[in-house]
DNA sequence: GTTGCTATTGTACGACCGCTCAATTAGGCT
DNA sequence: AGCCTAATTGAGCGGTCGTACAATAGCAAC
């Protein structure tokens, strides 16, 4: 007999815990909120029972790692789509709309992963505070964006923060359209109200947001 | 010794069905999804655990009739605000606008019992049924009174129907945001944001909105 | 080759889950 | 007053749950 394969193998923490929240994430899309239990996630990561629980405090622990890792990635990508360096604001914006309701995104999947970490909001302190940092932030970026546009005077002076409180829920409001009701909303009806939201923000037709 | 308290009290089904539909809501705004189980509903019913099973097929059951009832419970309550007999339509839609973000829709109560909706729809059958419903029925009170809207005249001809979606997606992000940060965003700001699109439309500058 | 550290295992425990079903009994009807 | 229907009960079944913890073993350092 040669020698024996070793029964599992090492890894350093850091390595261990990235695993397990990949292995969640993807539990998360497969199984909704029924596929979030520590065997399902050990089995999908192909480790032990135990293993979860020597590397995070415990499951609300890990989940709020889930969202956090799930929340930055998505941010990542959808901040990258928005950047081309010689694009005007309006250009930027139009390339945030196409990468945020690209099928990637719109995946139902995705939409029931969301909607386990709404779910727990309320009643974890840990995926609360995920929630707040993460929804600023993406707010942040639609500022951001929303402010080149009226800097490069494509519109009137606007109230930003307000402005990007309305465009962030007309796109999670069709995001969770489009999530579940795919066959009467279509991705270029959201893509298109979201550009007739920012062109009547141009015209000067939301007589509130002024200032 | 008179005659003893009987041991339970017998009730028309229809009755009991009602009674556990509204346990069940009270469960779902207590503990969201930990404390959709039979167990707890049934305590919260005063009944025994057996009941259940006798007056529903099983917990989906329960559950798709409680949505189906909480669903149209606030269907009522919005379009009866929204129906004042020698209103414009404009009015009416401040109307249906001030009902919908009244306090007690947005309680975050509230926001975790659609939770639980949601996150069922893509699981369960009959939940989607219900869903699909309610979602139609909700767009169908919003286009009438968008068709109101256009036919006096206040607005240039658009596309009810993508107007519908692109307005209900805007309430119900709006909803989304006010019940999970409801510190960042406050009713008045929903309500103006709603507005501020209904002006934007009449004003016709939603171009791609337009026919 | 041996040692030491610790990542990893897997059993065990107590709690709760949805659902079944035989036994019980409330309460209207005759 | 007695009967009958069916609303109601509650123990029981086979599961899954999260977590604790003692035992095991990979692997780097010496």
């Amino acid at each position: 007999m040669s020698k024996a394969e070793p029964k599992f193998r090492r890894a350093a923490p850091a390595v261990r815990r990235e695993a397990l929240v990949e292995a969640t994430l993807r539990c998360l899309k497969k199984y909704g909120h029924e596929g979030v239990s520590i065997r399902r996630i050990s089995a999908e990561a192909g480790v032990s029972i135990g293993l979860i629980n020597h590397h995070f405090p415990n499951k609300s622990g890990l989940i709020a790692e889930t969202y956090e890792s799930l929340a930055h990635s998505l941010r990542e990508s959808a901040h990258e789509q928005s950047s081309g360096k010689d694009a005007t604001p309006r250009e930027r914006l139009t390339g945030f709309f196409q990468a945020s309701f690209a099928p990637t995104l719109v995946d139902p999947e995705l939409f029931n992963v969301w909607i386990v970490f709404w779910s727990m909001v309320a009643h974890s302190e840990e995926i609360r505070a995920v929630h707040d940092r993460t929804y600023d932030d993406y707010r942040a970026v639609l500022e951001s964006l929303l402010s080149e546009l009226a800097r490069a005077g494509d519109a009137p002076k606007f109230k930003l923060k307000q402005a990007a409180i309305g465009l962030s829920a007309l796109m999670d409001g069709l995001w969770v359209e489009l999530s579940l009701s795919p066959s009467t909303v279509k991705p270029t009806d959201a893509i298109a109200l979201c550009e007739d939201w920012v062109s009547a923000l141009c015209a000067g037709s939301f007589p509130r947001l002024l200032k």
